[in-house]
DNA sequence: TATGAATGAGTCTTCATTCAT
DNA sequence: CATGAATGAAGACTCATTCAT
């Protein structure tokens, strides 16, 4: 049966999202121990107890906030790598994707970066849905980089390590970034990552930009 | 006056590293926060006093625990970098430094790691010392980038941020294989590294290998 | 805006005046370090926790319980005092005032002796509000002193020193009182104080009495 | 069996007195309850469990501590009442002892105070011993009252109230005088509470002075 | 005898969750 | 639906006392 989408299903879901938003300010700044369910109620201007009704738990709001953005910007780097043609513009396109987004949302990052290590230190804890968005574009990624192989855009190589490279090499300079270690604008960063990556550090014999 | 080493020194240090251990142990399981004291003089087969007469607080614990093997690891990393002879070797002595102690050390790095979160997130808590011996590891290396850039030996980038590269890629790489995500030996680990962050991805017009 | 007193506001202060009372009992019979936060929950029928929605320490409920009642005190007998004409009659009403608050308060006063202990013990700790009240009170009586003595109502004598002496054989008059050392009357006593305090221990040559 | 004293005794005894001293210092900055076992143990230059060896709790302690000045301070003042002739001389005599030991025992008198308090905080606690002297001394003081009046060289008064007073009087002035509210000599305060004593506040007809 | 390391019960305080209004 | 007062289970840390050496 599908049910219609009623009036009542449209205000609760504008409440969710306003912990949620009220959420992600707390938890980037406090990390998810230390932020307190009092902290977040006040900040979404609720009473404690309204919270309860609209999340079972603490940490249902915790993955919650992180799973919405994290959607979000699979689409948007979805989108770019779709646009662009060749393999270098893919990648670029998935690392500027990044790179801005972490420029508009530095507190999902601060948030993404301390679920992150959560992972390392509790596997258990993450939840599978996290996971399974990180997974699924990591395959797309990949997927870009094996076909540039294959067409010779790019030097052969084990694709599924060079694509965790790829991530990595993003996501550290995001971290960077939002520690205030690095000032530079998001084009910048893009041009010295793409740089690196294309022709690292051996002296050059000749050019190779396409 | 030049005080002997008495036996109770010998045992103090010993329970020192006992408690130290055990506390690694369920650091690196838990993370900061969720660590109890009760779980790690459980852990340690000790009663929770005995622990407070090694240790002023739980922070303490932490900090010892986390700063005893970074300057271990910065020593055999500093000690490879200065028996290499080129600028390539010397990174890769930095590199293997690493994926090496990361075999035989998990539990330290699974607390580097949260800790490095947290600094993310609250800059303020990461301690003083922790931070400076990193930036001493990040000196080093960019001097050998930049003497390398001086010597042609390594293509003309900005050092300091490609010193980051460096230190990001190794970092996650070890991430990684800590999590489970890679099953490698740390040489073949070290052998990607080096080929991606000398060659990057471009395809090859030549052979660049010194 | 004049915020009308809300029912909440009556409720929270009948809780606070609930817990304090509760600490003074507690208080009275173990003194400030041997009482516990349980304790005193447990007298007030309240969670620990709940405790801690209307005081936010131990410390905090201590004062409040020490210094609702002492300012009361100093209020009724400082009203006696401005009703009283001659300087005997302002001294006595002092007394009187404490003597019979000491009737009505023994809890209150258990508490206040603690406190005054306390300072000689480590004067750092106590509270200055307290101290200030205390100094304000016998400001006040060493000005009736000094009229008195002005007008010849009294004996001329070192006025601080004499209203010390007052206030000491007083305080020590209710310390007997709520020992059960002394099983009089505070009428009893009042006139005793008084009696002596006028007329001394020497031999009389004839009546002084005015 | 009359069991000689042994060398074991004297030093056992010697011992005792050490632990004690330093026991005064530290009860009288601290109070009971703020006192560690460590601390004593620390300024007595011992083990604690060396402690244990001469006393079987911290309580022990304490009130040995306070024992011992205690008798010889009843004995001083025994010793001055009887050498004095008339009941002024002697009150003064005992007011004296009084104020002259708290001049070089100020660490006794502030544990003394927070001694005084606990009986009234809570009275089982008190030892017996410890009223048990003091009723004795009160006694004294009672006798040579009773004595005075009989004789007519004081006022008649309700004696055991007027020995209170007496007492209650000059502990106050030794209190104020450690808490350092006053900055007087022995001889000036023991000068004024014999005026304040002898001839009250009332505006003098004539000399009574004996 | 002397030691001091070890103990663990006891303290204050925090906070996620519940539930009567 | 909304509230926020109430709860009580933890948690970090202290300290009087014991006991193996």
């Amino acid at each position: 049966m599908v049910r219609a989408v009623t009036k009542k299903d449209v205000v609760a879901e504008f409440r969710r999202s306003e912990i949620v938003e009220a959420a992600k300010k707390v938890f980037a700044k406090r990390g998810y121990r230390s932020s307190t369910v009092d902290d977040i109620a006040a900040h979404a201007r609720i009473a404690k107890g309204t919270l309860y009704l609209y999340f079972k738990s603490k940490e249902e709001i915790y993955l919650t906030a992180l799973m919405a953005d994290i959607r979000a910007l699979q689409q948007e780097a979805s989108t770019r790598i779709t646009l662009a043609r060749t393999a270098r513009e893919k990648i670029a396109g998935y690392v500027a994707a990044r790179l801005e987004h972490s420029d508009r949302n530095a507190d999902f990052w601060r948030i993404f970066f301390s679920e992150f290590t959560n992972l390392i230190v509790s596997p258990a804890t993450g939840s599978r849905e996290f996971q399974a968005v990180k997974r699924d574009s990591m395959k797309q990624l990949q997927a870009i980089l094996e076909q540039g192989m294959a067409r010779r855009e790019i030097h052969r190589l084990p694709a599924e390590r060079t694509t965790m490279a790829i991530v990595d090499l993003t996501r550290c300079v995001i971290e960077r970034r939002i520690m205030g270690y690095v000032k530079s604008t998001p084009r910048e960063d893009l041009a010295f990552i793409m740089d690196v990556l294309w022709d690292g550090l051996a002296p050059r014999k000749g050019s190779h930009r396409g």
